[in-house]
DNA sequence: CCAAAAGTGTTGACTGTACACCCATGT
DNA sequence: ACATGGGTGTACAGTCAACACTTTTGG
């Protein structure tokens, strides 16, 4: 085995952003230019520029690739496997992102790797370990939902109490009660109700909540 | 700003080795024989060789710095302030590993820099940002108790029920019911009765308890 | 008047917590 | 005999899950 110290791995970041748009949980997709994995899917993401921390790369990458202005940020995990890249040892340090719709500055510009939303229900075949990289992303945001008040970075500041159950349930990828819920959700105070009805729709006009405090919070009890 | 791809940062890891003994949650600290920080306390860890995982590296570390049979072995985050080493940057990948003390083949070697148990009531100053690891591994560690069984990794293969609650009242830092501790453990069906006794204790003989399954396993509800 | 989502309480099951005494052994 | 941890059950409180109907608007 040959060993030798202070050759390191090149460092990347990787990052999984997501949005909700429709019914769907999404996550961006941009299509690779060059080799290795040319014209394959992949999460955007880059090698670290000297004396740059990862979070400041991911922050590069989501407004290079994504135009997005970004509300959430969170390391993952470090994926080091010496074959995961072809060219050779690149470990990658994973970040997830949430970004609101209503907050993407997005134009899919061919130019720009062509950057899509796919759904998560329909990913295509992915470059490198980016499978992987995306189940621990999904599992993460999934527990995270359930113990801390992330969901505020994929609404926009004022929003109905449907739109806060649809955004549990869609990534939940399940139903939930709706007395339950929003008794649930009301003993948090977390939010507050504004004075403002959301008006215009075609059934009963809803009145709109805010968050109480945008920092991030976790709770003891939650789902 | 100096912007150069592929120079990547060198990459470490970094160990926090957990262990209970007597009635403390101890961690092992070696004392660093070099600069930077020469003569300083400091978590075990070292550079990654060529085309080695961190992960391998950090059994590597292990094996040499504590002799320890490790159980369990976690990967972290990872800590990449270009600023945390005072030679260049630095990244480095935390490990937690939990080592069972019986399995601990641990000699205080002055030549390997005096590898110490602290317990983590009583850390003297740490080199670089190990201080922050270590806060970071003892809150991982103590969310892990509550929703998993690593707790098995601590404990010898045969151990009583008050080994077990002591376990976690240390780890945890409160005490715990010990007859609603003993109902809730045991309606996880992770651990079974042996038909063994520990005798020659000035008290009365305890019955020995086993893992049913030493794989990890997740719990929904648990503490 | 019809469709669609908004909004609202009660009950029963379950889970968590608090709490005190006798037992078996070694010294 | 006494000190030490071993071992056991009950009752109350709090939390969770299931469940259906009326309201308000737009079309």
């Amino acid at each position: 085995m040959t060993k030798k110290l202070f050759l390191p791995p090149a460092t990347t970041v990787d990052v999984v952003i997501f949005t909700i748009e429709g019914n769907d949980l999404k996550i961006l997709l941009i299509r690779r230019e060059n080799e290795p994995f040319r014209r394959q899917w992949a999460l955007p993401g880059g090698f670290l520029f000297k004396n740059e921390t990862a979070e400041q790369a991911s922050y590069r990458v989501l407004h290079k690739k994504a135009g997005a202005r970004v509300s959430y940020l969170e390391q993952l995990y470090t994926f080091d496997s010496p074959f995961r890249d072809p060219r050779g040892h690149v470990l990658t340090i994973a970040y997830m992102a949430l970004v609101s719709h209503k907050n993407l500055n997005f134009t899919k510009r061919k130019e720009l790797q062509n950057p899509t939303f796919y759904s998560v229900k329909k990913i295509p075949k992915l470059a490198f370990d980016h499978r992987n990289i995306l189940v621990y992303a999904i599992k993460r945001l999934r527990a995270k939902l359930e113990y801390t008040n992330v969901v505020l970075s994929l609404l926009p500041k004022l929003f109905t109490f449907n739109q806060l159950q649809k955004t549990y349930e869609i990534i939940l990828n399940r139903k939930l009660d709706k007395r339950n819920f929003r008794k649930k959700f009301m003993l948090l105070k977390l939010i507050r109700p504004t004075l403002k009805i959301l008006k215009g729709e075609r059934q009963r006009p809803a009145r709109l909540y805010q968050f109480i405090s945008r920092k991030s919070a976790e709770l003891k009890k939650f789902f």
